[in-house]
DNA sequence: CGTCTGATTGAGCGACTTCAACATATGTGG
DNA sequence: CCACATATGTTGAAGTCGCTCAATCAGACG
């Protein structure tokens, strides 16, 4: 199950695979942190670490999903990202956490206590390595985030979302994919209102772009046209 | 009308700070780079890498000022950062720049090769280990920047990015702080139209908090109240 | 000077938000 | 298993912040 990665991995200058690793690769990479790992348990919405508090430990998701996030003092709130099943978090803390990952629905996820990751990494050059890797990525995806946030339509950035996770499931036209969040946190992670995406979601579903059997799964019925959407090609 | 606790950061400063390091670190971190850089000269608009090229170096600002951005199909452009002397750039880029790197002056930086920066990172852990912690301050700047993207209005994203300037360059209320960019790039780094942030200047302006003696410096008179604006304190 | 580029200000408009009503799950105790 | 409660999602109507369009201004430079 756990084979050491090449860590050529490909970065696509699409926009939604740039966010996120091909499915397969996820599982393979860092087989050496097992032997430091521990199975950490939350249930829904559980707080994993607070923006704020010292910084004793990275994890890596198992199963379910995590937001990462951050609340103003008059509770407007921004995800930052969305931690799903193979993805570390928690790596790009220096002393303290920036943000607080919380817990979307029950999550296993394997905690490593910072001061043993350190150490392993200072033992086993690979390590490192390939833990920059997934620094690289989580930047580059912040990034592609960024130019989402300051210069998309809402309808483009709703596309844009089912697209990274269409993209992320491997779903083509026709298929089914499941949105493990629910409608505030996606409007949060988009700098949105919860009634903008719903308008945007019905829009497509209208357009007959989407379906969407129930909150937690859409269909997409025309995958070109999202992307369409998506890049503002009107 | 509690004051929260210390370790809820206030955004712009925190954003700051993570984009900043340390002056005095910037030249003493690193030294064994500096056998395998070369420098380089870039004039005002130059591009230094675009979006699309595949990687075969990165680089460190040693005077001037460099701007990261993405150009839609359309036109509509988002900055990502600015690097100002001492800030690495095209460190997050896998096998192809994700953004456009140009010149916003004149610009002399230091070059290092992509294969050798890798091999020197493989003989020297502790490079790694600090080009890491570039990756890291970036990686929590960019997602300060998606907070302010995503939840600030336009008011609180001027006010925070004239603190982050000031605090980049140790200014207090009094001093005068340099802006190398112009209108439109602070636009475009703040996701707004170059309008809107002449108009959020002017409104600074007339409450008394800045001074605009010319378009490229501006003089803090009231730091505590740019922070308050910023923070969204009404 | 006149020209050019970048910055500023004003007027009107539109996309998204806000506020409000309603709908659809999901869960709980009787 | 139903009655009710609560949370989450959807739709409509009205308001507002930031955008668009347009005119004017301020330096820089030949």
């Amino acid at each position: 199950m756990n084979v050491q990665l090449s860590h050529n991995l490909n970065l696509a200058a699409n926009h939604a695979v740039a966010m996120k690793a091909p499915v397969d690769s996820r599982d393979l990479m860092l087989a050496p942190l097992k032997s430091i790992g521990t199975i950490s348990r939350f249930v829904r919405n559980e707080t994993i670490f607070s923006e704020g508090d010292s910084v004793n430990a990275s994890f890596k998701v198992v199963r379910g999903a995590v937001r990462l996030c951050k609340v103003l003092p008059d509770g407007r709130r921004q995800i930052a990202d969305f931690r799903l099943a193979g993805d570390f978090f928690g790596l790009e803390a220096m002393d303290e956490y920036a943000l607080t990952a919380e817990a979307l629905g029950d999550v296993v996820a394997v905690r490593y206590s910072r001061a043993r990751l350190d150490r392993l990494e200072d033992e086993q050059a690979d390590v490192r390595r390939d833990l920059m890797g997934v620094l690289r990525r989580d930047l580059t995806a912040a990034q592609m985030h960024l130019i989402m946030l300051g210069r998309q339509t809402a309808m483009e950035r709703v596309a844009s979302f089912l697209v990274q996770l269409a993209s992320r499931q491997d779903a083509e036209s026709g298929k089914s994919i499941e949105v493990p969040m629910g409608r505030q946190d996606i409007a949060d992670y988009l700098g949105l209102t919860i009634e903008t995406v719903c308008r945007a979601i019905s829009e497509m579903k209208r357009a007959r772009t989407i379906d969407v059997p129930d909150r937690h799964h859409i269909v997409i019925r025309n995958l070109a046209a999202l992307q369409s959407v998506a890049e503002g090609d009107a």
